[in-house]
DNA sequence: TTCTGATCGTTTGGTACCAAACTAATTTCC
DNA sequence: GGAAATTAGTTTGGTACCAAACGATCAGAA
């Protein structure tokens, strides 16, 4: 990278750059584009899943039943990316979409206990998978990445 | 995170859950995700380009120009997809694709006048962006977490 | 030479993803 | 109580993205 890094100056002359912002940011992408390549290769293909359908059914796993809106915050997607994605996941079988009859505007989705066996069953496999991803790293260090990200995460967030 | 952790614990009963591997790993999409969609917001939307578009562009800038394959390896995407990226990218004016002489399987691709003006002026931005992206780290945290990143991608490029 | 195999970029078929427009349901305000 | 504003989810149109199949080109061997 210092290669990169000389290069970069070059190009841009007198103007100053900020390689260490530089470096940590587009790390970010490296990583997640390689680690979710390899996730879908290794270990969700075989169940069908992409990363995001995986994503979700993790997320409904763990705090069950949910509305739409809020499933697709906390799954980072939009709104209208979730709906696409809830539908490849309702024809595996694997979620279940339910009007709510005091106000049917709202939908709620859930796991199908056919979902609920095949998380259940993948989530140790993918936990080990994170694991031989941040292999090489200290519990310490693994916390500090997490906690550099969130950094991160809270400055894109801002409004 | 640690209602999640919790939940989580109990989904999986006596198995035990690698929870620092998971807070690492996770974070890492969630931070690229939400990058991403601000720079494409805030920044490049403006430019009529996407942040893979940009990429390209900031690439070719760095190194000049260079074959498809190897602009892909740079970029983090598959070749299928740059070809779809360059001929947006074509469209606008930004790139050129001239085929070698000597050989032509390949295809060498570099920016245009128009590309070269348009990265010169926009990186400054980008790398301000960066800057702010990664603001409240100190100088020595952006690159522990740009280090801490290269194991994670390493761990995930083995073969 | 010509056949065989490798290599390079593109095409194809499919999902994921976004923003903006839209539809239906609910709430607010006069 | 009814029009207007708000809210929830879906649809739409478009790019990004992948893997696998394809077509063209080149390199090597018989």
């Amino acid at each position: 990278m210092l290669d990169a890094e000389r290069d970069v100056q070059a190009r841009l002359g007198d103007h100053p750059l900020d390689f260490a912002s530089l470096d940590a940011i587009s790390n970010i992408y490296r990583a997640a584009g390689s680690v979710r390549r390899r996730a879908e290769h290794e270990l969700l293909s075989s169940y069908g899943l992409s990363f995001g359908g995986f994503t979700i059914m993790w997320v409904l796993w763990v705090w069950e039943e949910m509305e739409t809106a809020r499933l697709a915050e906390e799954c980072g997607v939009a709104k209208g990316t979730l709906t696409g994605m809830l539908t490849t996941l309702e024809k595996q079988g694997l979620v279940s979409r339910n009007r709510v009859e005091s106000d049917k505007r709202r939908v709620l989705v859930d796991l199908t206990p056919t979902g609920q066996t095949t998380i259940a069953e993948l989530f140790p496999k993918f936990n080990a998978f994170e694991a031989k991803m941040s292999g090489g790293l200290s519990i310490e260090e693994k916390h500090e990445l997490a906690r550099l990200l969130r950094v991160v995460v809270a400055n894109a967030s801002d409004d």
